[in-house]
DNA sequence: GTTGTTGCAAATTTTTTGCACCCAC
DNA sequence: GTGGGTGCAAAAAATTTGCAACAAC
C-alpha cells in the first residue's frame, strides 16, 4: 500500500484530534508524551471555548497528581494552534482557544455584557475576503471577524433594571 | 437659541479633536488638564497605529522634561477610547490603537510577517454584518474585521528567500 | 543512549493600582 | 480650598524561558 493511497483531504477529515496531532508532532520530529495526549482529548472532549488559565485548572483542580504543569499547557496551546486544531482569539487582552479541527468555519457575535460568545457562519463573508484581499494581492491565511454588541438576553435584564416603568 | 439647532450629528463632524475630548471631559466632571491635552494633540498629529508604549517612547524620548507618565498615558488611552476617539484592537497579545473619530469606518488586512496593517473599506460588510445580528436579536455595537495573511511586499521578499533555485 | 520534553521558578511583557503630592476648577 | 489627576514604584496578570531531571524513541 502506498502513501498515496491516502489523500491529504481524505486524512485530514478522517483522523481523530489526537491522530491528527500525532501525526503533525512526527512529521515534525517532536514525541508524543503523556501530557500532549492527556491535553489534545481533554480540549476535544467538548466544543467550548477556554483560556489557558481555565484549561490549566481543569488540568490541576482536586487532584494532587496535576496533569500538566503552566509552561506545559501554554506551550502545548501554542503547538495546536500550530497543528490546525485549535483557533486562537485575542479577546480583552487575553487568549481564547476554540475548536478549529473537524469543525466548521464560523464568526462570532461577542456580548460585551456577559462576555459570552454565539457563533454564526457567512458565506459571503468569506467571498468578500478574498475580494477585498485579491484587490491588495494580498494571500490570505485566514481572518478573525468579531461583531460586538448585547446580546438578547442581556438586552432583557438591562432593560429591565434601566427602565423598570419605562414600558408603556 | 434653543439645543436642537445643534443636531448632534453636525456637532460630531465639526469638532477638532480635542475639543470633543474636552466635551467628553467636562460631561464627565473629569478636568482638563496639560497632560491629556497634549496626549491627544500628539496621537491626532498623524493617522497612524500605535500601541501604548510606543506613544509612552515619543512622550518621553530625547527630553527630560517628559510629557505623560506611563500610568497617565495608560489612563488617557482608555478614555479616549470611552470618549470614541480612538479604537483599541487587540493583536498579537497586546492592545493597538488607530482614530476613530472622523475617520471613515473600515477594516484591516493584518500581514503576520511584517505585521503591518492595511486598510480598506466594505460597503457590503456592514450590510453582512446588520443582517447577521438581526437574525440573532443581537444589538450590535461595533466588530473587528482583521483579515490575516501575507502582504504583496513580503510574498516578494520570501519567494526571493526560500527558493533561490529551488535546488536540494 | 540521545535528544526532545517537562516542571519549576524566575524572568518578561503589558497593564493596573495605591498613595502622597499637585493642580484645575 | 477641594477633589480629581499625576507620577512613581509596586503589584497584577498573562505568557515565556533557563535549566536540571526525565522520558520518548
Amino acid at each position: 500500500m502506498s502513501d498515496d493511497d491516502f489523500a491529504l483531504s481524505d486524512v485530514e477529515v478522517s483522523l481523530q484530534p489526537l491522530e491528527r496531532f500525532e501525526e503533525y508532532l512526527q512529521s515534525r520530529g517532536k514525541r508524543i508524551t503523556k501530557q500532549r495526549r492527556i491535553l489534545v482529548e481533554h480540549v476535544f472532549r467538548r466544543h467550548e471555548h477556554f483560556d489557558a488559565d481555565e484549561l490549566l485548572d481543569e488540568l490541576q483542580q482536586s487532584r494532587q497528581d496535576k496533569l500538566a504543569s503552566r509552561a506545559t499547557v501554554y506551550r502545548a496551546l501554542t503547538e495546536l494552534v500550530d497543528a490546525g486544531l485549535l483557533r486562537k482569539m485575542d479577546l480583552a487582552g487575553r487568549a481564547v482557544y476554540e475548536h478549529d479541527y473537524g469543525y466548521p468555519q464560523h464568526d462570532h457575535l461577542y456580548c460585551t455584557h456577559c462576555h459570552s460568545l454565539i457563533e454564526f457562519h457567512s458565506d459571503g463573508l468569506v467571498k468578500l475576503r478574498n475580494e477585498v484581499a485579491q484587490g491588495h494581492q494580498f494571500r490570505v491565511t485566514g481572518h478573525k471577524f468579531i461583531v460586538q454588541g448585547i446580546c438578547e438576553a442581556c438586552q432583557r435584564s438591562l432593560r429591565r433594571q434601566k427602565r423598570p416603568l419605562d414600558l408603556m
